[in-house]
DNA sequence: TTATTTAAGTTAACAGCGTTAACTTAACAC
DNA sequence: GTGTTAAGTTAACGCTGTTAACTTAAATAA
C-alpha cells in the first residue's frame, strides 16, 4: 500500500524517530525494529530511504555539525564588542556547554569513530565550528597575542588551534564519560581549565 | 569431558583469546563463538567462568590499568633527579604515548564507559596512574610552582591534576580516533601541548 | 480506457548475536 | 559400586542487521 507522503517525508519521519531512539537509549540500543514500529512501517522499508543504520546516524552527524555550529558561532558573534582573547575565552565556554547540553549529539561527532567523520570534520567547509574557532586563534596569532614563534613552527595556528581542540575535548568528553568522578565544582573547573589553556598560549 | 586443567588456567585461556580478539577486532566486533572456538570450547563453556562478556572485558581494564601504572611509574621513577616540572613532563608524555602505544586498552579504560569504571579510576588507590600524577601535582603546588592562590579553590591540586589529565586525554583519544586529520607533526604536537599546559599552570 | 511499467511496502528468511536451561559425562568420595 | 559434584555439551530463545522475493498501488503509455 503506496502511501501519499512524499520520499523526503518519510525520509524525515524516520530521522525524526531514530534521534529520539538514539539520544534516549543510545545508537547501540536501538534496533531497525524500533524505529519502524515507532513510524508504523515495516523494519525493511527504512532501507528503502537509507542504505543501512549507520547512514541514518550520518544525517544525525550532520544535525549535531550544525548545532555545534550555531552554538559557537553565537558565542563569536555575541562578543563581536570584545577582544580577541576574551572571544576565544567565550567560545571554549561554549563547546564545553555544546557537550554538557547535548551530550549525545557530542559523542555522535566527536567519540563515535566512523570512517566517514574525519572528512566530515575536515573538508566540510560551510557551518564548521573548528573554521570559527580556528579564526579568533589566527586572530590572536597575528595579533601577537600567543607568542608561538619560540617553537620555530612551520603553521602555529594548527598547532595552536589542535592543542585548544585536543584540551575542550577532554574535559567535555570526560565530564560526560564520568560524571560520577571527584570533578571539583563543574563550573569552577571549566572556567580554571580554559583559564589555563590561553595562559599556557599567551607565554 | 571433563578437562585436566585448572580452572584458573582455562579462566587464564579464556582471557588471552579474548585480549588478542579484542585488540585486533574491537569489542563489539568479538562474539562469544569467536573467543570459544578459538580456544576450542563451546560458547557456552565461557560462562562458566565468567558472568558475560563483559565481565571478560572487565579483566582486561584491569590489565590496561596496570600497564598504565606501569608506563607512568617508570616516567616517574626515571625522573628521580629532575625537578618536579621535569617530572611532570615526562609524566604528561608517558600518558600520551601509552595511548598511542596501545589504542586499545586505552580506549577500554577511558572511552568505552562502563559503570564499574568510574568506580575503578577512582577508589583503586594501588597501582593508580593518577594518584602517581597528583603526587607530582601536590609536589608542584607545595613548592609554589603553580600559582592555584589566585583562583581561591578550596582543593587546587584537584583542579590541576583535573585540568591536566583532561588535555591529556583530550590530545591522545583525538589523536587516536582521527589518525587521518591534520595534526602537523604528530611529536612536535605533543611537545607543544604538554608545555602548553604546565606553562599555563605556572603563571 | 486498458495495459504496462515502476515505485513503495510487505513477508519470509538468513546468518549471526548473548545468554539460559536441560542434559551428558567424567572425576572424585564413601 | 553408588551418589554427588563439577565441567562441558547441545538445543533453544529472543534478539539483531540485512537481503530476496513478492505484492500492490500509482503513474504512464497505448
Amino acid at each position: 500500500m503506496r502511501r501519499k507522503k512524499e520520499s523526503s517525508e518519510i525520509k524525515k519521519e524516520i530521522i525524526n524517530a531514530a534521534r529520539h531512539l538514539f539520544l534516549e537509549e543510545g545508537y547501540q540500543n536501538v534496533s531497525m525494529r524500533k524505529i519502524a514500529n515507532k513510524i508504523g512501517y515495516s523494519p525493511t522499508a527504512i532501507y528503502i530511504y537509507f542504505k543501512n543504520k549507520e547512514e541514518i546516524l550520518l544525517n544525525l552527524l550532520e544535525e549535531g555539525y550544525n548545532l555545534f555550529y550555531d552554538d559557537l558561532k553565537l558565542a563569536y558573534d555575541s562578543s563581536l564588542n570584545n577582544s580577541y582573547e576574551v572571544r576565544l575565552f567565550k567560545m571554549c565556554e561554549a563547546y564545553i556547554h555544546f557537550g554538557l547540553k547535548q551530550p549525545d549529539y557530542y559523542n555522535i561527532i566527536f567519540t563515535m569513530n566512523m570512517e566517514m567523520n574525519t572528512l566530515l570534520i575536515t573538508h566540510s567547509n560551510r557551518y564548521n565550528g573548528f573554521l570559527l574557532l580556528n579564526e579568533v586563534v589566527k586572530d590572536l596569532i597575528q595579533e601577537n597575542a600567543f607568542v608561538v614563534n619560540n617553537y620555530e613552527l612551520e603553521q602555529p595556528d594548527i598547532y595552536v588551534s589542535n592543542t585548544i581542540w585536543a584540551s575542550l575535548h577532554g574535559l567535555t568528553s570526560l565530564l560526560i564519560a564520568f560524571p560520577q568522578f571527584n570533578w571539583g565544582e563543574q563550573d569552577r573547573l571549566i572556567q580554571f581549565h580554559i583559564q589555563t589553556i590561553i595562559q599556557g598560549l599567551k607565554i
